[in-house]
DNA sequence: CTAGTTGCAAAGAGTTTGCATGGCG
DNA sequence: CGCCATGCAAACTCTTTGCAACTAG
């Protein structure tokens, strides 16, 4: 983050601790600590300064026009594959055994060479799965 | 597309064709298509129109604001999984092998259902990988 | 002819930035 | 104190849209 450790910046962290699970858009989290006094313009700011070091992930879902974060505050979470679902819109992280099962296979397969960090799976997760199968 | 063959879809058409393995920016192709004096909105909304019919991808990369755009031309295309390098900026499409490698190791491991159309991997394609080894 | 398309410019949505003010250390 | 952070509003970027003129079928 920045250099000064102001009361705006340990709000916005809590905020994005408290929901390390969830992809949030910057609209979200400025509408939310707007009540705790914080403008818009500084959320945007702080955001970028966590992204550049590395506290958070921000990254555009399919053909969406806004930016979502999400707080990357473990050393695990860290250059870990992102899967989100589209039908309830959670992002949950790919296990390490399975992450490099893909890795490898990208590897050997197609001599590519995976950023965990930048890829972004997209599909359905195992309960909206059921949930799909049930509706048709 | 739309009802009408126009001389404007033509062109964008053909462009789009003759650049099916590159991801596209609106802006790009506007730029391009401008010296044949195709203005800006009949590029976005014949873009539209295309993504509608399922003949082009739109997405998003990273966190760029932008939207991407690629031809899908032949049928092999739809659905395929896409690979984006960060090096060289090319696209790539993963064989339908390491795809369902990809795709059983997550269903397998994690319950979640691959959706190969939405997703796009990020990393460094083979050449990129050399080069990036050689710099260092 | 008539409904679909186009160009233009203006409107929108999301994000960034300039500048004066305020606050951490 | 000095520099960094903030708020506000204006600027920016990418995309969409309203409207009148145009055109493929």
């Amino acid at each position: 983050m920045g250099k000064y450790m102001t009361n705006q910046r340990r709000v916005l962290l809590g905020y994005l601790e408290s929901h390390r699970d969830e992809q949030l858009s910057a609209k979200e989290i400025a509408e939310s600590l707007k009540q705790d006094g914080i403008s818009q313009s500084a959320v945007y700011r702080n955001l970028s300064a966590l992204e550049a070091d590395g506290k958070v992930h921000r990254f555009t879902k399919g053909g969406d026009r806004e930016s979502y974060y999400q707080y990357l505050d473990c050393d695990e979470c860290h250059g870990q594959l992102h899967f989100s679902c589209c039908g309830c819109g959670h992002t949950f992280h790919v296990s390490e055994k399975v992450a490099d099962v893909l890795s490898q296979a990208l590897s050997f397969g197609e001599h590519f060479s995976l950023d965990k960090e930048e890829t972004v799976l997209y599909g359905l997760c195992g309960q909206c799965k059921k949930k799909a199968k049930v509706t048709k």
